[in-house]
DNA sequence: TTATCCAAGATTTTT
DNA sequence: TCTTGGATAA
């Protein structure tokens, strides 16, 4: 392992004031923020103490490997290595009495959220149309990642929001009744609670002496507020960032709280990082330019040592068909020629729908590849009903979970049944799952469905006494046996495969369940079937998953999932006006994000880059014609090679080679 | 209450 | 093009 460089070093050492670091794409930001915890720890201050906070669970993963390797496995001990939300969960697991809450928590995902929007809107609440339950959904998030309560949100917004706060304020009522939060809770209520609880937060400040963020232009004003309060007065902290690889606005993300940094504190230590050890010359000096046309607060210009390489090429095609069918085969020769591997190349692009392509022409070729994260594994229905019943068995309050599963597999309680229970706890206050043994419902009901709803909640009670009783996991596989949900997959799947898959899925999941059960993690004891129920809500388990899975393959992602990677060889698709920049960015005036991810894109190759796009483009089922991206246009010609408007003449090739040696020379003399 | 069919509508990125 | 949701029929 090389040394590291005086910029890194210092970056390690400076541990007696706020730290802000500035690490290019590929300038080993990853490094300097294991090699610190390794310092710190050499120093004395106690493994425990330290905190690091990434955003995916695969960084803190991969991160804590690589600490695990430069200390022993004493030392390492209590080390804490997480995302910002599982942080968060713990901090409200640990905390729930002060919130309110009961200690079995559910954990509200992306679809729960809308669903109880849903019922909501359908209830009267607020004067909001159902069809938007998408743009309510994405403005409360925003308000919980902008740290604005629903008080706030009713005070300040205009008339236009006055309903989608409302909207807001009973969301949360709601989620508190069912003693449930949802994604950005976990972030804003820790908050709250240490705003509110001083005592609370001296606690845990003291539990976290130091404290690490990676990707820290990603975080939103929430994050940082959570950053600002564990990290305290002191300012013990060191966080990293790029400016330019900020990708997430979208999601609230406020790259600004890069230069927030100086003004909250005045001792801010700022180091670059600019040396990059990843990509050759000219794939740098590519996306200098190309980022260059942002606005910037801080410069920073990477080099590299790595030599010149080749002109990045720009392939033309008539179609999205034609695309993927050359660049296969153009992955293809290359890899004949350059006796490469197939894990060498990724293949990245906007949107996840384009992969279908490219998809089945590898599979046509016999190529083998991998796509990461198209479907996540909690999209499965199957995953979602087995969830569904864990969710329920652990907290019968959540009337999510409770909706979901009451009539998968069938138990005759259709919607109309479903509804008037609805209304029925609502007119109470009381959950679904409560309602359904309330005396007052056979007034709204008839008989025959008081029966049954009372079974299913009679057999749910039952069942939640077993497993609490028994703490034993293997339960589930009885529960499941119960209620017949592998005779319902193989009855409702279209093909025999399909059901199979499906059961396959299940397997896997409980299985995983019942690892993490029986304390997977060394360090941690054995975990309730609560906890770990929301632990997966994670979204842990998907990606290991993942991880077995790279060897010997093409991948293929999406420009946002490839940071943070990369590859020796990188193709680049759809370079079009509309797609990247998306037109959704054109039409909000958002062209600086969309060049970031361009910018990603490019700073993921360490040899090779190849643009494509296409003259014609199906989109909603028609053809439409489509402009080459501006991005394209501003990059240095000189090092961009257009394989349709310029056929290759191979005096030139030749040419190429000597002037990109001389430029070798020139830059390392 | 459930199943099936047809039409309309959507396609960015995700912890 | 594909998926989702609504309406209708059994």
């Amino acid at each position: 392992m090389p040394k590291l460089n005086p910029q890194q070093q210092a970056a390690v050492k400076i541990t007696e004031q706020p730290l802000l670091v500035l690490a290019g794409a590929g300038s080993g930001k990853t490094r300097v923020i294991t090699e610190k915890i390794a310092y710190l720890v050499n120093k004395g201050l106690a493994a425990r103490h330290i905190a690091a906070l990434t955003f995916t669970n695969k960084a803190a993963r991969e991160m804590k490997s690589r600490v695990e390797k430069l200390l022993d496995g004493q030392q390492s001990r209590g080390l804490r290595v997480s995302t910002f939300h599982s942080l968060g969960l713990d901090i409200l697991r640990r905390e729930h009495k002060i919130l309110d809450y009961k200690s079995a928590i559910t954990l509200f995902d992306e679809s729960d959220k809308k669903t109880l929007l849903k019922n909501l809107i359908n209830q009267g609440i607020a004067h909001c149309d159902i069809d938007e339950v998408d743009r309510y959904a994405t403005q409360i998030g925003a308000w919980k990642n902008g740290f604005i309560t629903p008080e706030q949100a009713l005070t300040d917004s205009e008339k236009l929001d006055y309903d989608a706060a409302l909207l807001y304020q009973h969301y949360n009522r709601n989620l508190k009744a069912y003693n449930a939060v949802d994604f950005d809770d976990l972030i804003l209520l820790p908050v709250l609670l240490f705003k509110h609880a001083p005592e609370t937060l001296e606690k845990w400040q003291n539990k976290i002496r130091y404290l690490l963020v990676d990707e820290y232009q990603d975080t939103n004003i929430t994050q940082y507020e959570l950053v600002r309060l564990l990290a305290g007065n002191l300012g013990r902290f060191t966080v990293v960032g790029d400016d330019d690889q900020s990708i997430y606005a979208w999601r609230g993300a406020q790259p600004e709280n890069l230069s927030q940094l100086q003004t909250d504190y005045p001792r801010l230590k700022v180091i670059k990082l600019e040396q990059n050890y990843r990509s050759m010359g000219r794939i740098l000096k590519v996306a200098n330019q190309l980022i260059a046309n942002n606005p910037h607060t801080f410069e920073k210009r990477l080099w590299s040592e790595l030599g010149y390489g080749d002109v990045l090429k720009v392939l033309t095609h008539k179609d999205e068909q034609t695309e993927a069918q050359q660049i296969v085969s153009e992955l293809i020769h290359h890899k004949f020629h350059q006796g490469g591997r197939y894990h060498d190349y990724a293949i990245l692009y906007r949107g996840n729908y384009q992969s279908r392509l490219f998809e089945h022409c590898l599979r046509e070729n016999n190529i083998p590849y991998f796509i990461s994260g198209s479907t996540s594994f909690f999209s499965y229905t199957e995953v979602k009903d087995v969830m569904g019943y864990l969710r329920l068995l652990v907290n019968q309050e959540d009337d999510a979970a409770f909706l979901r599963v009451v009539n998968t597999p069938r138990r005759e309680i259709g919607p109309t049944t479903l509804e008037k229970l609805g209304a029925y706890a609502n007119e109470r206050q009381i959950s679904l799952f409560n309602a359904c043994s309330e005396l007052g419902l056979s007034q709204k009901l008839p008989e025959k469905a008081v029966i049954r709803l009372k079974k299913f909640c009679d057999w749910t009670m039952k069942t939640a006494e077993l497993i609490e009783r028994e703490n034993n996991f293997e339960t589930i596989d009885t529960m499941l046996t119960e209620i017949g949900y592998e005779q319902w997959l193989k009855e409702n799947s279209k093909t025999p495969e399909a059901a199979k898959r499906q059961q396959k899925n299940v397997t896997d999941l409980v299985g995983w369940l019942k690892k993490m059960g029986t304390s997977e993690d060394a360090a941690e004891a054995d975990k309730s079937l609560s906890e770990v129920v929301s632990k997966v809500m994670l979204l842990d388990i998907l990606e290991r998953q993942e991880e077995d899975e790279v060897e010997e393959q093409v991948s293929l992602m999406t420009l946002h999932a490839a940071k943070g990677l990369e590859f020796p060889h990188v193709f680049l698709i759809g370079m079009e006006e509309n797609l990247l920049p998306h037109q959704n960015s054109i039409e909000n005036d958002n062209i600086e994000e969309e060049r970031r991810l361009a910018y990603v894109g490019i700073t993921r190759a360490q040899r090779s880059c190849t643009f494509s796009y296409c003259t014609h483009r199906k989109r909603y089922g028609e053809v439409f014609e489509t402009k080459p991206s501006r991005f394209l246009d501003e990059l240095p010609a000189e090092d961009l090679e257009w394989t349709a408007k310029n056929p290759v003449d191979p005096k030139k090739v030749k040419e190429r080679g000597k002037s990109s040696l001389a430029h070798l020379k020139t830059m390392l003399s």
